[in-house]
DNA sequence: TTAAATGCAAACTATTTGCACGTAA
DNA sequence: TTACGTGCAAATAGTTTGCATTTAA
């Protein structure tokens, strides 16, 4: 598949927030070279925000036609990380998920469905006081929160 | 090997915060059979701060004689944590490790040497204001801690 | 005595790697 | 044109499972 025809793919893909060349011009702006399957697993990443897996990122790119591949995912992945574009979310033992709001943020896990939700940094007040131990020093932190979601509170 | 052996294995492993007799009465206590391999891998967790993961903790007890195999550490770690003595600590992707301190406290990793040290609860103050978004409930949180630890500072 | 734990090996899952081929720049 | 990306298949690593044997209670 050439590069073209996937700006069409990527196009149904994305969300509102960045249209297709402002992703095109953020990925060449970081030195990555424009393939289809790097704009749509991208693409794919900034339009949802439930932090998918690998696995879910392939399943949601060929639904239609084979766009990627598993090893290509991966890779693709480990690019965009390396450039600063997305992160991994690690809540679950042996599942890697993957986000790509930069913003600093927390994560709310709901212990009953397991759905993942970003929690805004501002919301959460300013939790540290200034008492990590003796010789420690500070550069990020991060909430991770449990608890139950909405649409699980409704169910029960 | 047999549980009485097992005492005089684990009693050398052991921490100063709990002797054999106290491990075998929390063990006891949960319902769990008293096992030689169990003693050992939950004194060794008791005694370490360092969070260690599967292969750290077989080693650790193998060093001398052989005590256990993987298959029984997983298994064992498995049954401690459904008994609630032990947990689970994701930090690095990919790499599990398991923590006996089930009091709640934060985790603190060095960006520079990976090291992974607890944090007080108390230290932090209290983070949360109330401010979940609409329909969330929370049940316990957790800080993800990253900067440099004390060595690194040191030799930089 | 007996239900449960151990330990080996095989199975499984997630991820990485090697390599021939294709393609973006 | 050429260095980089893709995609398959094989390799690796972490974890789980099946099963015969052992053992705690």
């Amino acid at each position: 598949m050439e590069a073209e025809d996937a700006l069409q793919v990527t196009n149904v893909l994305m969300s509102s927030t960045s249209t297709p060349s402002e992703i095109l011009e953020i990925l060449r702006s970081k030195g990555l070279r424009i393939t289809p399957q790097r704009l749509a697993v991208y693409a794919n990443l900034l339009e949802r925000c439930d932090h998918p897996t690998v696995d879910q990122i392939l399943a949601d790119l060929n639904q239609g036609l084979p766009i990627s591949s598993k090893a290509t995912v991966y890779s693709t992945l480990s690019s965009l990380r390396e450039a600063g574009l997305v992160r991994e979310v690690l809540l679950e033992e042996g599942i890697t998920r993957y986000d790509a709001n930069m913003n600093r943020h927390h994560h709310f896990r709901c212990q009953c469905c397991g759905a993942i939700a970003d929690v805004e940094w501002e919301a959460m007040g300013s939790p540290l006081s200034d008492r990590l131990p003796q010789g420690y020093s500070m550069s990020t932190y991060e909430l991770a929160i449990y608890g139950i979601c909405p649409s699980c509170q409704q169910q029960n």
